[in-house]
DNA sequence: TTGTTTTATATGATATCGCATATTATATTT
DNA sequence: AAATATAATATGCGATATCATATAAAACAA
């Protein structure tokens, strides 16, 4: 068991809970991964909540704000605020459903495009440096899982 | 292409950018995921924060501020107020280190292990549940690769 | 030793986040 | 139609998170 007690301290590894729990890993992955990117955007002066919401609208642009939050993975009162600020940065209009005017859809301006655009590019470049950092050859099988996972726990509840 | 204009609104799929993106899917999945678990625990009156130092203390007891932290996936300034918190609520215990007094240890009381004790049941039975609701059988291999992942991305940086 | 640099944690100010609820609009019931 | 219920977004406030930096100890250099 625990190799070496003669070095003073610190990283044992043995047998965690943690390091073999599903939640833990997901976790761990994504904010080490994102971690990586996020100061990217953070360079650009764009902060994480924006991103999503900018590359959410990219793919689908006009959503409601409280799909937006589902998708953007945050709380609708938040999202509410971080809207409020893209909009005085020009980055988003706010404009309300004609048929429903309880919904409030949000659009993407020409700025907001542009700069989605070039963040969309820079996360590519990313992916796929992190992908041939990582030497794995089962993306597409992880990709899947993750989208399946997804689809489930999005349905069920 | 877009089926049916007729029905008002939402839910198109298409090309999108983010539903094809390692982030995140890892983001997504993490995020839907864990919030199940989430919610039972802030039920037994433990925030999030709380549950990993409590998850990794239990895996690794005495560990330093700054180590405790990253496995915690927190900031160091926030982990101080978080032991603040815990310490105040008799859950964990401050120790300096003996042999550098700069360094903070930090030890579950014997609440505090007994808490941990149970929560880690709880995630247990969770997570049993979770990969059951998920009908996977592939869960070894995934498990397998967001650990290389992670053992890759920590080390290269 | 003394001065300088590096490391570990804590602190204070600020921004963010999230809960509860207010506000406004639509649906439903009577 | 009026009253009630439900839905979508906004708002206020308290809690949380983060940044920059202070404090303190250790390591290193002179």
């Amino acid at each position: 068991m625990d190799a070496d007690l003669n070095e003073i301290d610190t990283h044992e590894k043995e047998s965690g809970f943690v390091d073999g729990y599903l939640l833990y890993l997901l976790a761990s992955a994504s904010h080490l991964a994102s971690g990586q990117f996020h100061e990217e955007i953070r360079g650009a002066g764009v902060r994480v909540p924006e991103w999503r919401v900018l590359a959410c609208l990219r793919d689908n642009d006009g959503q409601m704000v409280t799909q937006l939050a589902r998708f953007a993975l945050m709380e609708q009162s938040h999202l509410t605020k971080t809207i409020d600020q893209m909009t005085e940065r020009g980055l988003v209009t706010r404009r309300s459903d004609e048929a429903d005017r309880r919904r409030v859809r949000i659009f993407l301006s020409e700025k907001g495009r542009e700069l989605a655009g070039q963040l969309v590019t820079q996360a590519s470049a990313h992916e796929e440096r992190l992908i041939r950092q990582l030497g794995m050859n089962d993306i597409a099988q992880v990709k899947g899982f993750l989208s399946r996972m997804i689809e489930t726990l999005e349905n069920n509840e």
